[in-house]
This record gives C-alpha cells, sequence and structure tokens, in this order.
DNA sequence: CGTCGCTTTGATCATGATCAAGGGATGTGG
DNA sequence: CCACATCCCTTGATCATGATCAAAGCGACG
C-alpha cells in the first residue's frame, strides 16, 4: 500500500506565469516578457539555502518547483518562520533592495526556480511600466497573509492557530494548483510547522492530534485532508477571500479606460 | 508645568509626498501628480473608524496628520492591531481592491487624510505607469514590517517584543520626521499595545516598568523617551535597517540607463 | 466634586514551554 | 538481509510565562 510518490507531479505543468497573472489581467505582450523573465531555471537542493541574511544580493527568484521557507533565527537559536514559500511566490523581494535580506531562505524540497536580476525587474520600469506596476502589485497582496497570520499568531490559541495554518496552504496551493478539493500535500514537519505558529513541537503534535480526533483533518504519510473545511474555517475564524484570485482584473484592463 | 500640546506641529509641515518618496527617487513630474493626489484632505475625527471591516470601498487614504489602527476583532470580542498607520502611511491597500476590506481602520487622534479613489490610482498605469510602479513598490515595504513583527510575537518574550514595538515606532516616526534623536510621542494606550504585541493590558504594563526601572526608557505623559538605545536594541534582537530609507534610489534613477 | 478613562497592583489560574524519553519508519553500510 | 542510525512523531511530567479577574489609585475634564 505504498503511494506513488510523484502524486502530483503529473497534474499539468502550470501556465504559473509568477502567480502575477492570477491577481491582475496581462496583456499578451506583458505575458510573453514575462515567461521570458523566467526562462532560465536553476536547480536548488533539498535544505539548500539560497537567501542569506545579511546578503547584498541583486537577484530574485520566482519559485518554479519545490517549497521553501522564509525564516530567521535569534541569538538565542529559536527560529521564527515568517513565510511559506510556494511555487509561483517571489523570494528576495524587497530584500534584494534593502541593505541586506532580512531573511534567510531555505528550500525544503528540491526546487526548480527561475533566477531573475533585480537590474532586470527595475529595468522594466522602463521598458514596461504598466507590467512593473502590476507586480509590483502583486507583491502587496501578501501583506493581507501576514496581517492574517499576525492575528493568528497574536490573539488566537494554538488550536485556532493550527486550523488557520492548514487553512492557509489549503487556499495558496489550490491558487496554484497544487491541492485539489481539500487535500494537499506538505512537506513540513511538526518543527516547522511550530516554528511558523510560534509553538513548540510537542504542542503542535498535540494540536494536530486533536484536529484529528474531533474528525476535522486527516493526515497520513505527508498528505493532509481537510475533512470538514467550514468546521475547520469556524473553529479558525477563518476566511479564504483574502487569497488571491481577486478583482483588481476589474481595473487593469487592457487599452481600455480606467476612471470607471 | 503643562507641556505644550502642539508640540510636534510646528516640526515644518513634511513635504510627505506619502513617504514614496522616501523609498524612491521621483521625477519633478511624477512628484507634482503625487502632491495633487493628496490635494483634497478631509479631517477625520477621534475614535472615528473611516475603513470598516467587509466595507467595499474604493478609495484609499493617505495620512497627513493623527495616528490610526488597522485591527481586527475575533468573534469572542480579541482584538488584534496589525499595524498602527502613521503620518505618511497609505490605509486601505490593498483592501479596496479585495472583495470588501479585511481590516478596520480607526483613527486614534484627530486625523487629516487624502482620499484618492483606486480608480485614480488604477488611472496612473495609463498615464503614469512608472510612477504607480513606484507607489505600488513602496507598499512592499511594509512586508518587512509585518514580517518583523510575527518574529517578535511569535517567538520573543513580552518584554522584548515591548521593547521591539517602541523601538519599530521611534524608527517609523523618525522617517517621517516625527520623532526626534531619541523620544517621540505616542498616543497609544497600554490596552492598545498590549493588542498590538498580544499581550494584556496588565502585563505591558508590567513590561512598560521593567524597562522604566531598568532605566532604558522613560516615560511621562504621552512622550517616550529611549534612554539607551543600543542596549534597547540588543534585547530586543533589533536592527532598524529594515524601515526606509533605503536603496531603490540606485535603481529607478530618472532617464537614465537601468542596466548597472 | 464626581465621573470617566487609563494606569497600576495583586492573587489565582491556564496555556503552552521545556525536558526527557520512547517508538516507528526509512535509509545505509556491513 | 540485518544492524544501526537518523529523522520524525508521540507521549508524559514538570515548570513558567503570561492571562484573567478584581480592585484600587490617579489625572483630566466637565
Amino acid at each position: 500500500v505504498r503511494p506513488p510518490p510523484s502524486e502530483a507531479q503529473p497534474r499539468a505543468r502550470l501556465p504559473l506565469t509568477l502567480k502575477v497573472a492570477r491577481y491582475v489581467a496581462l496583456t499578451p505582450d506583458e505575458a510573453s516578457v514575462l515567461a521570458d523573465l523566467q526562462s532560465a531555471t536553476r536547480s536548488i537542493r533539498r535544505n539548500q539555502e539560497f537567501l542569506s541574511e545579511g546578503q547584498r544580493l541583486g537577484d530574485l527568484f520566482v519559485i518554479i518547483e519545490g517549497v521553501s521557507i522564509r525564516y530567521r533565527i535569534l541569538r538565542d537559536g529559536r527560529r521564527q518562520i515568517v513565510n511559506v514559500v510556494l511555487p509561483g511566490d517571489i523570494a528576495g523581494v524587497p530584500g534584494c533592495f534593502f541593505e541586506g535580506a532580512l531573511f534567510s531562505t531555505k528550500a525544503l524540497t528540491d526546487s526548480t526556480v527561475a533566477r531573475v536580476s533585480a537590474a532586470r525587474l527595475v529595468g522594466l520600469l522602463e521598458t514596461h511600466p504598466r507590467l512593473a506596476a502590476k507586480i509590483f502589485f502583486s507583491f502587496t497582496c501578501e501583506n493581507e497573509i501576514y496581517a492574517q497570520r499576525l492575528i493568528a499568531i497574536g490573539r488566537q490559541t494554538a488550536l485556532e492557530r493550527t486550523a488557520h495554518f492548514l487553512l492557509e496552504l489549503l487556499n495558496r496551493l489550490q491558487v496554484v494548483g497544487l491541492a485539489d478539493e481539500r487535500s494537499y500535500r506538505l512537506p513540513l514537519t511538526q518543527e516547522l510547522i511550530a516554528d511558523a505558529l510560534g509553538l513548540s513541537t510537542p504542542h503542535v503534535n498535540g494540536m494536530l492530534r486533536q484536529l484529528r480526533d474531533d474528525g476535522l483533518i486527516s493526515i497520513e504519510q505527508q498528505r493532509v485532508t481537510i475533512n470538514d473545511i467550514e468546521a475547520l474555517s469556524l473553529l479558525a475564524d477563518f476566511e479564504g477571500t483574502y487569497l488571491g484570485p481577486f478583482s483588481m482584473h476589474d481595473l487593469a484592463d487592457d487599452g481600455k479606460s480606467a476612471g470607471q
């Protein structure tokens, strides 16, 4: 009864074009420029830290495949994961514009990324300013993910937080076609979940177990299944509306008038 | 011994132009468009909630003067403040592009804001796309503030968090010229600080008292003074580098070449 | 003078951390 | 093919940080 390990891959290679396209409408021309940006891909091995705190780097990485974490380790060893980086996300922004990156980013699985030089992105300001604006705008959407997580970590109980985390990942993975209706593959250990949620590993273990005992979720191997999305959302006070796709489509349409 | 209440105002009315200018270089033309955007100001009374959760609103607000909070209240009454909104910040993004705002925003003090219709901002995509890109980019910078706060709330002790919070505000207020070298006026009650840090009011009280007893800070009336910035930064594991101004200046210069 | 909003303090309680150890699966070298 | 090692999950006992509840002080303001 060994499940095929390559379960998620056959799912047609996504026309990811950076997930920007999920957020805003692109002209064909823009789409092709975007595709071109991601042309040169590179492989990253599991556990490789490809962006390091303090590093002054002029590159960003569009994640084509694989899961990474963005984190920081405090002096005494405590670690906080500030983001789980999924395919379609961009790593290295705005670190590449600051003096040095503020966080490290490490691949959890073997990954494929497209390296884009910051200079080239900024060059878009000149050559395709509207595309540049759309890309930058798409970065803004991450704000809501962070804000939402701030609430979870700041004011929700361990159980609620855990539920929230699982739902957030479900939604984000669905956006890029890596999750089906109720389940997805989650390459995170409980220790990593703990560091993302500001909890201890044993306690995360207990919370997951409780969610399982209550029949809200199932976990086997690395596959998470949400059995009752509604109940879990209620528990977590979760609304998926903040995770794409949404309505800048209306506004930033092609050559049409912008004044509504 | 009543300190003049209008202490901070005489400090020349800032050429705030939205704080965008702190982050990126603007051409004179862009600067004037930006100034124009903020021309029509409006007053907001203390305690007025000018952006409400769930509200579908096509406007954003550039804060000219006053302090607001962006927050959400959970079903059982717990409140988390996700951001303290200072002059120069923009409220309502990207809420205005989502189905509905995800958080409420409320003025803590009487405020002056400039209302900008989202349509107008999007219109910039057509008329001044490079300016639009720069504005959107400036939104991205907030990500780092959120990420930093996630670390504080997720993995730092109450004392460290409190120290971090005070330092963050010092730095952010300095950027817009509302704090001097070591002190600033803070219109937040301890209850509000607690809701921003995910702590209880009595505990915030204790932490502030401890910081005071240790001689690291002083608080009188609403004025916070950091007596030993270095020591406090060490305690909080704080580095101010993530709060502008930083170096997209190099990249996005006027008509110059972008490829470095 | 009295109320209201905020700060301060203390006593008790609980959520979740820490520490420690065992268990199960997978992988690797002998 | 087995022994061992590694990584991760699981469990339990104890501890501590910070929450909750309650109440008193203290200005500012009307």
